[in-house]
DNA sequence: TCTCATAATATGTGCATACATAAAAAAAGC
DNA sequence: GCTTTTTTTATGTATGCACATATTATGAGA
């Protein structure tokens, strides 16, 4: 979504308004088409490159849908959008003023269960670098974290002291751009991450997994844990 | 993000791929200026307002700051954003082929804690809708629904049957377009949730709640907690 | 030195025009 | 009737130009 909230009295910006309006009156109905760009830009006085730019960010924004010679139509349902910025947990710390720091608890070459493997698109058999550390926040655990890592897609990440830098930041800084799934749910705590982390055994933890991958190679899985009481926020 | 994969060869999306390589690449480092847009222009031999538009598309991404005569940078930290989808329950359960169901608990017309009068900015002893409902999935469990509806706002919320129509359908069709705040958590079931949802007491919960205003009245907040295993995934 | 007005500058936007492209509609061929 | 080709059409993109706007940089005046 954009930055604007109150109507724009001119500009492009004006005729999305304007358009919004007429999707939310229902003048514009949905599921129907509605005057392209020509009409509206001879309507509104404009020229259609103006009128294109607002249609455009309407779309963007999920209530219109633009196809070519098929024209623009209101979406039935305006899916609502929300952008969620995944926090950098090191940043996400010192923002609030508090110290970070970062506990490994474990890093080894395993071969990775058939079901991750599978999920991972890899070979039977495979070694993953399975690393487990705690996030701290003024010395109190914060966040849990276990990441698997896939050496043949990133050879360097087995050269790396996960003491000095965690891997979340050493991939940020050297695997640039990766696409991947983010997965939001909810877990019990288990019992060893309830003592790691100073909880309850079974306390609700929110839980943030991500899996990325650089071109075709999967790269890492790595979920993370948050310590209770957690809330991820987001305006939409 | 766009839809665009793989680099276009033409246009101004060649520019953009161009211009995120360079980030990657860290030919344009990060913080730094980069080269204003009418020397990209010279440097890609076209014209400004295609390099505008590649531009502007990154820093869209994230990826740049741009500011009037002050330049464009790129972001420190190109913090990862993922958009994701809020599910409209009844469709969300009906795209997986289960049958939906909603069973209304209670409605009162309560005055509200005074906690909550707070968030909302609203005079004590306001009185709103207090509305609990149970989404079922196939007869089953699957989303429990605390909400809180701002009468003053949404008088017609008063006269709907609730049984008929939930509220959050109630309201996506009559109150289109609302800003608001969504908030993701991870809570226990209370026992009283509990035993409406058939999980264990404690048991942890994938939780949302969101916010929404029209013009500058609020108009409802609701927490929805899904059944015990939910996942909400998006692609980043 | 400090304050305030002024100039310089990079991005933001609008317009007229042209051509590209995808997809639907119409026409042609069988 | 059916398939294939052609035309039509709405959106997508590019360009050159002009002017708006927000800030930074500069310089004048005290």
């Amino acid at each position: 979504m954009c930055s604007e909230q109150r109507p724009a009295a001119f500009g492009w910006q004006a005729i999305r308004d304007e358009g919004l309006r007429r999707i939310r009156a229902r003048e514009w109905a949905p599921g129907a088409l509605i005057p392209h760009e020509a009409e509206l830009a001879a309507e509104f006085g404009c020229a259609r490159t103006t009128v294109n730019r607002a249609l455009r960010a309407l779309a963007e924004s999920g209530f219109l849908e633009r196809r070519r010679k098929g024209g623009t139509r209101v979406v039935l349902t305006p899916l609502r959008k929300a952008t969620l910025q995944i926090p950098i947990i090191r940043q996400e710390v010192e923002d609030h003023g508090a110290r970070y720091g970062c506990r490994l608890i474990s890093r080894n070459l395993d071969p990775a269960p058939d079901a991750l493997l599978q999920r991972l698109d890899l070979q039977p058999g495979t070694e993953l670098l399975h690393v487990l550390a705690l996030h701290l926040r003024d010395g109190q655990p914060h966040v849990y974290e276990d990441r698997w890592l896939n050496p043949s897609a990133v050879p360097e990440i087995l050269e790396v002291d996960l003491e000095q830098i965690s891997a979340n930041e050493w991939l940020v800084r050297n695997v640039p751009y990766t696409e991947g799934e983010l997965t939001l749910s909810a877990v019990g705590a288990t019992p060893e991450v309830a003592a790691l982390m100073g909880c309850a055994s079974g306390a609700a933890l929110f839980t943030m997994e991500r899996l990325t991958w650089k071109a075709e190679a999967p790269v890492t899985l790595v979920t993370q844990s948050y310590a209770p009481g957690y809330r991820l926020s987001t305006s939409i």
